[in-house]
Formats: C-alpha cells, structure tokens, sequence
DNA sequence: TTACATGCAAATGGTTTGCAAACAT
DNA sequence: ATGTTTGCAAACCATTTGCATGTAA
C-alpha cells in the first residue's frame, strides 16, 4: 500500500483517539490491493487477521470516513474511499468496473430538491458488461 | 390498491405460470400502500400471510419485474416497480423521499462506457432532509 | 389427480456480543 | 495502573429450506 495512504490512515486513526494496530494496518493493506471486494476476499488477503477483527475494523474505519460499505449486486462489499467513483455493474458474470463521471456533480439535487443538504450518494448501473453483450 | 396495478400483476403472474393467490395479492396490496417499506411493515400491513410466504412472494414478484429490492440506509426495503425514481435519504431521522428528476436519462453511462449495456439503475442520495436541516 | 402454493419448524449463515487474555500508554 | 484491542466461543437474527398439508386447474 501507498506511503501516503497509510499515513493518511494511521493519522484519521491516532487523531480520533484510535491504534493505528499491524492488525487494523493488515486490513487497510487488504483494502488497498483491489476496489469493492467481498469480506471473503479481503480475509483471504489478510488471514492473519481475526474474523471479528476485521468486521471491527471495517466498521471503524466507515465511520472515520475512510473506508466505503455498499451493496453490489447483492452482496456487501467494501473499498477504500479514495476517489469518488460508482459501479457497473454486469448482471451476467458479476464483472464490477469503475467509473469515474459522476452525472451528479452538476448540482441536479439541489436543483430539484433544494430544502435537502446532500452529503454522499451512491450510483449502482447494472447491465452487461462488453463480454457478456 | 387501483385496479389497474392489480390486473397487471395478475396478469403477469398468470404469464408467467403462477396463480394470483389471495396471499400474493395482499402482499401486492400492502406494497401500494406505501413506498420503500421494510419487511415489518410490509408483514405489518398483511398479518394474515405467513412470514415465507411473504419472503417468496417478495422473491417472486422481483423476478419478473414488479417489485424492486433496494438498500436504503442499510436495510433492505422493497417497493412496486411503478414509475422510475430514486431516493434521498435523512442521515439523521432516517426519512426517506423520492424524486424522479432522473439525473442519468440523458445516456450519460453510453458515453462514457458504451461498451456496457445499461439496463437499471439505482441511486441514492444522503444527507439531511429539511428538518433536520 | 397432478402440479402449485402455503406455513410451520428447523437449518443456515453472516454478523455481533461476552469475556478473558494480550497489548499500548 | 488503566484503557484499548484482540479473538475465541457463543449468541443473535434475518432469511432459506424441508416437508406435510391445503388448494387450484
């Protein structure tokens, strides 16, 4: 994992009166090597780590901001909240890719909704990708 | 619940090889009632149903297309697949509404990956309603 | 009379909690 | 010393499955 990831972590951590732990680290390490995993997947990359460790940490990381928890084609999965980004994904072979171009940015909810404060959302497309096409 | 909504799931049910029930159609009922509700609400709208059956007429009517499944807030809710919105929901009061300005008709996926097919959507919206504001 | 549908009880499986030992400050 | 973190085992709880009974074409 990236220097500059792992202090920005360990400094969210230390500054909301936290341990910046090997175990908490293994995670954010885990958490690093691929996007929007499944908590199987990250266990197999840190087996090290207790089942109720990473659970633990996962949540806490949540809620630091740090870590992102959603629901992709019905299955948990968590990523670590770097760039803002959403998902495809194909509804033939579980494929999940990334894209970047958020159609939210030009302020619609504000526009339509404008007594609402919006903080984060979330945008889920599900198709099929060009394999399964 | 409209007579319309009820003659098109009855007709689609029977389309696909199944029997419109009594227990289905409460179900369907307690669905209109209300928007994004969560299983207890649904049971609590159709008491006389049992609580598998509600599960498989939930499974049942997403298969072919009449109800929606989505995650709101971190439970599951569910909903007639009636016209197309999304939801903002209240970090704070848990308050849920829609909107149907739908910031994704003008093919903004096709654009930027169109070798992705795009049959759904969903997206959510969080924040702080005006209330809570 | 045959296939479909219901609902109870039991099983399942992912997630959380209790608690004692290990660790950090 | 004191509070935090870990991890096992057990508890929990939403959802699913097995199976016997009831119902419709």
């Amino acid at each position: 994992m990236g220097d500059v990831v792992r202090e920005r972590v360990e400094g969210k951590l230390r500054g909301a009166g936290h341990q910046a732990t090997p175990q908490r680290m293994s995670v954010v390490g885990a958490l690093c090597e691929e996007q929007h995993q499944s908590l199987d997947e990250i266990r197999a990359r840190c087996p090290e780590v207790g089942l109720v460790t990473v659970y633990r940490t996962l949540d806490l990381l949540s809620e630091l901001g740090l870590v992102r928890r959603m629901e992709l084609g019905g299955r948990p999965r968590y990523e670590m909240a770097e760039r803002h980004h959403h998902h495809l994904v194909c509804e033939s072979c579980g494929l999940i890719s990334e894209f970047e171009d958020c159609p939210l940015d030009q302020g619609v909810i504000s526009r339509t909704s404008p007594e609402f404060r919006v903080t984060a959302h979330s945008l889920e497309v599900y198709g099929k990708c060009a394999d399964c096409g």
